[in-house]
Formats: C-alpha cells, structure tokens, sequence
DNA sequence: ACCTAAAATGACGATCCGTCAATAATCTGC
DNA sequence: GCAGATTATTGACGGATCGTCATTTTAGGT
C-alpha cells in the first residue's frame, strides 16, 4: 500500500503539532462511530462529515478507510504499554507482576471493547493488506515492545530464582506461550459472542483459573497452592489503570524510520 | 440480515441436491480466488463469472458478500470436526487424545491457513454483521460440536483417574482454557504475520511445549516428566488426517468441476 | 403436452472509495 | 509588512462493487 504519512516530522513545528491534534480527534470520532454504529457505519465521507472536514483532508491522514482501523490499533497497543508498564512495576513477586500483566491485558478488553475488536480485525488480511507501511511497522515494533515487557518479568524471575527454565528452552518461548493464553482469552470472551459458547463461563474466573495452571506447570514460585492469588488479582482490579493522563506526552510519531 | 436460505429442506429432491453441489462450487472457486489473490479480490461479480452463473444466483445462496465468508467458515468447521472425530479415537491413554485433538486443529491451521482465516474473519464483527442468521446459527452448533469433543476427553480423563479437577472447578472451565491456547497458538502463528514477531520461533515446538506446560500443572497423568509427548506428537503427524474423500456426503455422478 | 412454482438472468440504482486540479492558508526571506 | 514558495484543503468526479427486481427460462407434476 501506498504511504499516506508524509515523512515523519523531525521537528515538531505548528503545523505538524495540529497534524497530530487533528489526528486524534478523527481517530477518537472514529472508534466513537465503531461503537455506535459498528463497522457498517464507518465510512470515510461520515467521518469527513462529523468534523467538518473535507474527504481529501482524511486521506492526508490516512492512506484508506483499512489504514484508519490500523491506526487505531495503534493507538490501542500505546495505551496497553502504559498499562503495561504500571503492571511491571507491581511491588510484588514475579509471578505476580506476570499475573498483573495478564490482568492489564484482560481489563483492556474489557474496559475498551471497540478497541480490543480494533486489534483484532487490523490483523485480518483484509486491513492489513490496505495500511500504510509505515503504520503496520509502527504497530509490529509497539507488539515487540509489550512482548519484551513479558520476556523483563520472565528473566528477572529466573534470574531471582523463583522460575526455571528447562534445558533447551528460552524465555522467548515461554513470552509466547503467554502471549497466546491471553491473546486467546481475550479474543474469547471478547466483546463478541455474547450469547455463544462459553455461555455461563465466567470469563476473569477462566482467565485466572488457566494462568494459575500454566505457571504451576511452568513451576513458577510460589504455587498457587502456596499463595492467593485471586487476592492479587482483586488487587490489581482496584489500583487498576488510572486513566488520569491519556496523552502522556505524545513526543512525535515514534520517529517511524524513514520509509523504505 | 436477512436470511438466505430458503427454508431447510426435509425431502432431498433432485432441486435440493444440484442447489447443494453448486453451493459446495461455489465455496470451493471461493476459496480458490482468496487464497490467489488475498481477500481483496474476491467479489461478487468475479465469482459469478466463474462459474458462468448470473449475480442474481449467487445472491440465492448467500445473502451477501460477507455471507460467503461464513460459509467458509462453517465449511471449515465442518472439516474440523472431522479431524477432531478421528483425533479423539486415537488409540492412547487421555491425555494423548487430547493432545491429538489440538493437533488436529493445529494441523489444520497449517495445512489450510486460507480457511483458518476465513475462520479468524469470520468472527470479525464487519462479517457477522452482514451474515444470514440460519448460517450463524449453524457456525454456532457446528463450534459447539467441537467443544463438546473437548469436553469427552475431559470427562473421560476425569472417569479413569488420569485427571482431578479442583473442587469448585467443571470440565467445561478446562475445556475453555484448552480451545483459548489453542486458538492463540494458530491464530498468531497462522498464516498471517510471516516476518513479524514470534519469528525464530518455532510454532510446532512452542504448541507442545505449552501443552506439556498447562497439562502438567493440571496434573493430568502421565506427566510430561514420565512419558515422551514429542513421541506423540510425531505420531499424530504421521498418521494424520488422510484426505482419501474430501466430501464424503457426494454421491450421484462426479461431475466434478468441469469448467477449467 | 400443459401448467405452475422455483430458479436464473443481467441491467440498474445506490453507495462508497480514492483521486486530483484548483484554491486557500501558512511560512520564509527581505 | 510583503511577495513568492510551500503546504494543506476542498469537493466534485470516475470507477468499482454491492445488492435488487422485473422478466425470462427451466423443471417437476398430472
């Protein structure tokens, strides 16, 4: 596809300040339409409309109508990291820190289901095939960033001794198998589906319930017999994610890498 | 949406079945087309024309574009429970079937990634939006179908001692974490992403590695300490699937497909 | 051989995407 | 301040595709 940002900005001058500022209000009105009116309702003039703003003027923004959906998941990976990185620093045992990663992840989906469906159809073909390259890089270095989150907790679990590694096997792949459970959990008991399969399964009592027994497997220390975790996990509920500074800082478009 | 399908017809006449076999046309040209020339390609008009078949035919077996991704979707179910039918009589000890049970779904993910995403997108509300109510319903059976494979295997491993589930915890809580690390695994190792994240990693590897993992902390005997599951494992991929009658239900004349 | 109900046709209206030449706004050097 | 240059904005337009429907064709029943 077709680049539609025009050279990341090395200096932040007036123009590419307000570039930026536009840019969040349309993807704001955008998941706002998502969540009204579904993915039907989004289409390009609607969203030109909404902001009194001309057609042409989205497509400086955006290279197509699937490139506004990868920017919005996007901006749902940042946010994530910022949960993320509260999680990480959970004054706890390792294993609890990994469990508030998991917890960050799962209050995600729930709190912003738009957001969590936004992550989901910008990996489908359909979307991915019609974003801007410069975007689905942005969104694969964000995914290795909240992956390199998950392998800190592994490696300083191993290195404090409360987890081993079997010979042969490295914390990369252990991060994966995480990443998977939870990835799959969330997708599950998503926003979708709500009458479907898994009628009757509460989905944090699951999501809980499967971690305990992977990190058991994993011999993780201290065992879930040793240890209340549901405790943890309320813990974490009520000092959950503050939203009190969505846009921390913002500090220009990642410098995204010159496109190719 | 609207519903397609013009009520379920008790008697098979002659009709019936020709309007079967070109539905069964019509999904395989379907598939054809996205795994050529990705999602994107695949139109009304363009599926029409290969078949030599008007529009306005196609729109008597699918109520609209989306609908014929869900049928794809439910034709992948379909093939699934098949695997997972032969997958479940393998003879081992329980934790062996259930270990081909994921095998088989991630065999399929591999061998088929076109289906595997038709599976993926299928679930994407921008699909289900648009699909006809009956073949929702269908997807939603034929899903239920299989978790209920899942959960025999469970009940049977419960039954011979080989598995003790937690008191407070049902069958149906272990069937569920079981199908989210499943899809997880193929979903982020499906066809998608070929270069990004999770590369170096093995995806075959990672999958047993992570049952061995969540089996063990289930402790579901034999634990992967005391019998060798890569032994398994191979085995299953041996002996798998054999796809001697792709459609076993196909009787009458061949008549394959004779346009080129 | 005729009648009737179901299926197929393909032209048509409507929607929506993405483009582009013309215009307006903003910046820069003097 | 001003003139020229650079960048952003506009909105009408072409093109593609979706889904419909009145009409025609086919096939089962007697």
């Amino acid at each position: 596809m077709t680049d539609a940002l025009p050279a990341a900005t090395p200096s932040p001058t007036a123009r590419s300040k307000a570039r930026q500022q536009r840019e969040q209000q349309l993807l704001q009105l955008a998941q706002q339409i998502l969540q009204q009116d579904g993915f039907a309702g989004l289409t390009m003039d609607r969203l030109a409309a909404l902001l009194d703003v001309s057609k042409g003027t989205l497509y400086n923004h955006f290279c197509s109508k699937e490139d506004v959906l990868t920017a919005l998941s996007v901006d749902s990976l940042q946010r994530l990291l910022l949960r993320f990185e509260q999680a990480a620093a959970f004054a706890g045992h390792s294993r609890e820190r990994a469990l508030a990663l998991h917890h960050a992840y799962s209050d995600f989906g729930a709190a912003e289901p738009t957001l969590f469906l936004c992550l989901l159809s910008a990996a489908t073909p359909a979307v991915a095939e019609k974003s801007s390259a410069v975007r689905l890089e942005l969104r694969q270095q964000l995914e290795a960033a909240l992956l390199a989150q998950c392998q800190a907790v592994l490696a300083a679990a191993v290195a404090d001794g409360s987890l081993r590694l079997p010979a042969g096997v490295a914390a990369e792949q252990y991060a994966c198998i995480n990443w998977a459970l939870a990835f799959g959990c969330n997708a599950l008991w998503g926003a979708q589906r709500q009458p479907g399969l898994f009628a009757g399964v509460q989905a944090a009592e699951v999501h809980l319930c499967s971690l305990n027994l992977l990190f058991d497997g994993m011999g993780w220390l201290p065992l879930s017999s040793d240890w209340n975790y549901q405790h943890s996990w309320q813990q974490f509920s009520q000092l959950s994610f503050n939203p009190a500074s969505p846009q921390p800082a913002a500090p220009g478009p990642q410098h995204a890498q010159e496109n190719a």
